[in-house]
DNA sequence: ACGTTTTTTGGAAGCGCTTCCCGATTATGT
DNA sequence: ACATAATCGGGAAGCGCTTCCAAAAAACGT
């Protein structure tokens, strides 16, 4: 058996409280026997057992991350903040994931549950008014980042800006006839980039065309954020013939490369015959040249985990609804001015 | 405070051995008994605390995976058939992330200290020898992926055959100077993928020559497995001139995606000018169009979790150290032969 | 030197569970 | 009806720690 602190404190002749107090930086231990009791821990190589510790200080030292994994690269500079901030803190995550994002209620249900976490972070997860409810009246703290909550503190990107943002480009293009293809609108994001698409055209004295407007449909998975059904999207935009719209802002990347598949299929020029903004500026994007809006990863994972931590720390005053910037990122895929740093620019005609 | 054992067997009018039997489904438990505290269960909705759990059972049901985040879309992959497979054992996982992969051993000693977890699961790490032994003395097992070990049981994809394959298929197309830009050789694919270039030469009867070979540099970071160091290295390839290679065999797609950037820029076409195949399959190749050899990452999650939970379980027989074939997707970038399959082709003419 | 404070320490109680021992209860055999 | 065996259930002990309380030791004051 592995070495407990009852060995440690007979090897030390002293008692266990002793022991721990060493351990601990507690005050009230006189610097001689906490000296001693520490040589003794490094002799024997003595490990205070996480799991008693936690049940003693009824405090965990971890939190969980419920993800639903569809979203790829996105999580990964999700979780390399988060993480970096937990071990700097000494904290441990524990991974939850929803294969299905329907089932995620009863996920959440379990992590809840089973009180070996000290908070809870949600991650793309558009949680309902009921459950925000149950969330606030459990006694472990919850966050939920990528996904604006009214009544649970929360962080993301600002959809709506970013759209109004990507569209008012495209316009400022010189374009006038401009259509989106958005993702299935019973997820939020969705919603909220198309009412930015809307504002942009309204501001800027462009009729809103339903035609030029095509949401995909969510049967196919992920609310309708994938290649295929960008693919499949287009094919139906395709079919407006001369009606078509000159310029496309397209709700996410990965819709944006099946749109570029249809584009090409049809033998249509980006971005001469269509010039397209995405959103997201996933790892790929630069090498393919889609202009985009950049989501900012790295920090809404951070700043979701801070403030987990303060609510978890009782420092937390009033609601947190963090909107973070979207970033407007210039390659060729929207024709116009273009950048040329490194990695960037694919005429793509040498292939 | 929350709804304990006692509190149901006060309730039930029971002791609290008969809750717990109730709950573990106790064989030596009077059915009706058990109903009837069941029921008081469900009224109080009781919950036992996994961490109290835990600590009487010497069991923590959860295991830990040990990643350096820098591979992205191959860790979603894997993580995705890990937790599937877990959360349908009613495990957790706990990630411990290292950033640099110089502090992997002080993670994984934490890891092994703090007793919170059943089984470990280092991923990408290439354990020494020493570390080794030191894994095999501790009490709970661990099992590598992506990674062989002739000591640690390991999982991980068979690089050799891969490159062979990959090599192979380039000469087969007629291509008589067939070069290789690979990963620095301080990491364990690199070497493997070497070797099984040099073989696919020497078993098609051409020399292997020193000037065709370009290691990238380690110092960018990950190995030299990324798409800056693949740029760099295809510049020195550039640098031969008429002695250029007319094929190439690059150990990974990221390095590829480097490579094509360079190409492009030097006015060259892929695959006219230079034929190329990549390594891994990441989620973009397809839409690039780059031929490559894949990475079965699903299998190699599963089968890493299966052989970890027969270690737990004590079924473990002979040491188990599987090699899973990667399968060769043929698309544009090594010309020849090409599949049409659905967002494959990229002739890329048209962007 | 002796009474008071202040430090320091030992170790019991408790965190919420599982498990084991043993006594109580019920069933079985004759 | 009584002895014996089988089944059930109560609850103490223990998992490895923290924390609190009271006692011991040291420091201080006069």
């Amino acid at each position: 058996m592995a070495v407990t602190i009852y060995d440690v404190a007979k090897r030390a002749g002293v008692g266990i409280g002793t022991v721990s107090r060493a351990m601990n930086d507690n005050p009230g231990i006189n610097p001689a026997t906490k000296a001693r009791v520490l040589g003794v821990v490094k002799k024997l190589n003595y490990q205070p057992h996480t799991l008693a510790q936690s049940l003693a200080r009824k405090k965990t030292f971890s939190i969980a991350a419920v993800v639903p994994f569809f979203t790829n690269y996105f999580f990964i500079e999700l979780l390399k903040s988060i993480t970096a901030f937990l071990s700097r803190n000494n904290y441990n995550l524990i991974l939850y994931n929803v294969d299905t994002h329907y089932k995620w209620e009863r996920t959440l249900d379990r992590v809840l549950a089973d009180r070996s976490t000290d908070g809870i972070l949600v991650i793309s997860i558009g949680v309902s008014d009921e459950y925000a409810d149950r969330l606030l009246a459990n006694t472990v703290p919850a966050v939920i980042v990528d996904n604006l909550n009214y009544k649970i503190d929360s962080v993301a990107v600002a959809n709506r800006q970013g759209a109004r943002e990507a569209t008012e480009h495209l316009i400022k293009l010189g374009h006038k006839k401009v259509g989106m293809i958005d993702g299935h609108l019973s997820s939020f994001p969705a919603i909220s980039r198309l009412q930015g698409y809307k504002q942009a055209l309204l501001e800027n004295d462009l009729p809103f065309d339903d035609e030029l407007l095509v949401i995909c449909d969510a049967k196919i998975g992920e609310h309708g954020f994938n290649e295929i059904a960008g693919y499949k999207a287009m094919k139906e935009v395709l079919q407006l013939g001369s009606k078509m719209p000159t310029a496309l802002f397209v709700a996410s990347d990965v819709q944006a490369l099946g749109v570029m598949r249809a584009v090409k299929e049809a033998g249509l020029h980006i971005p001469d015959d269509l010039a397209i903004v995405g959103f997201d500026d996933i790892e790929f994007s630069r090498f393919i040249g889609l202009t985009t809006m950049r989501q900012p990863f790295g920090k809404m994972g951070r700043l979701g985990v801070e403030r987990l931590f303060d609510l978890m720390n009782g420092k937390a005053d009033a609601g947190f609804h963090k909107e973070l910037k979207a970033e407007l990122i210039v390659r060729e895929s929207c024709g116009g001015e273009k950048s040329f740093s490194a990695g960037t620019d694919c005429e793509c005609k040498k292939y």
